[in-house]
DNA sequence: GGTTGTTGTTTTAAGCATATAATATCCCTG
DNA sequence: CAGGGATATTATATGCTTAAAACAACAACC
């Protein structure tokens, strides 16, 4: 969560289409910031808990309508973009809570498997609307087209952002 | 730097109308990780440094351009968007390093300016324009209509988070 | 001119995140 | 079925970030 280089984009006087990238980054970063500042506050304002925690819980939850019902630790880690290690005592503090459990897999004696408890459940349930109030008011200045136009734009560039990162792994 | 509540939005299916805007800030989340952590990776592996590192730096260079050419902790600190306690540490790490130099104001006793230094300077020179590159490439794949589609947008998502933010500090 | 409140900064404690290394288990190939 | 590589997870070290408390210096007011 951090700001940017402003400093290339506000001393200089280049060509400007060079430059629009670089505005467009980092005004893209100042308003995920602002959003995501004002919900890590709500988060531990109202319900004493914070981001990643809320996260690994909605991600749990949506897993357990899936088939499998059940995530490794690996899995879950790939769905938040987090690393593995990051999950570990990320994944300890909610089991001391009782709003996630693990067990051992039968067949791997390496995995665990992850699932939310009815506590869990129940914490999520209690957050989930708020959070979604959250975010709809601080989007409410937009109207419904432009979200969508936002949406359809944040797609595209996620293509390209990936595009090139796959094009760098190449070599 | 985390994701969010896929839960509620592959879940359910809602009034779609309520859902843009979580939906629409899944993107805009998933956009800026992506992003944030590649340059934060290309600056650890090609000049061993941090994001915020970097930071402070183009803030501080920037700030060489204006006027008054120094910043106090706490404008820097506001400008970064970051708590006063983390500067801190990082601005001690940079003097460490040499290429951010403190001095004490005399007017108040209290206050300290934070400067780069011509080795800072230098640093951050080498760094900028690779930064730069780096955005670009992400960013190639977008036409310059998108991008300036896009900027527009995160100008009008940016107003409406502060009017949300304001109006829920006026209570 | 001392008390009171405000401002600028650092300290502390807790949590998050990463990379890297270590450990354990699995799987496959010969 | 025994090595050797791959996979799943945890451990460790480092750094960022915040909130809250501590501290110091300023300002202003009675």
């Amino acid at each position: 969560m951090t700001l940017a280089t402003v400093a290339s984009v506000t001393g200089r006087k280049d060509t400007s289409d060079a430059k629009a990238s670089l505005r467009t980054w980092l005004r893209l970063l100042a308003c995920t910031n602002l959003v995501e500042r004002d919900v890590r506050g709500r988060l531990r304002d109202q319900f004493d808990t914070t981001l990643p925690r809320f996260d690994v819980l909605a991600q749990l939850d949506a897993a357990a309508r899936e088939p499998r019902a059940k995530l490794t630790m690996s899995e879950l880690s790939r769905r938040l973009m987090v690393t593995n290690g990051n999950l570990t005592s990320l994944v300890e503090r909610l089991v001391q809570e009782g709003l996630v459990r693990r067990e051992k897999a039968p067949a791997d004696k390496r995995t665990q498997f992850v699932r939310i408890t009815p506590a869990g459940k129940r914490a999520l349930d209690a957050m989930t609307p708020e959070h979604q109030r959250w975010i709809e008011s601080l989007f409410a200045g937009l109207t419904a087209g432009e979200r969508t136009q936002l949406y359809d734009l944040l797609g595209k560039l996620r293509t390209s952002v990936q595009e090139s990162l796959a094009a760098a792994e190449a070599k």
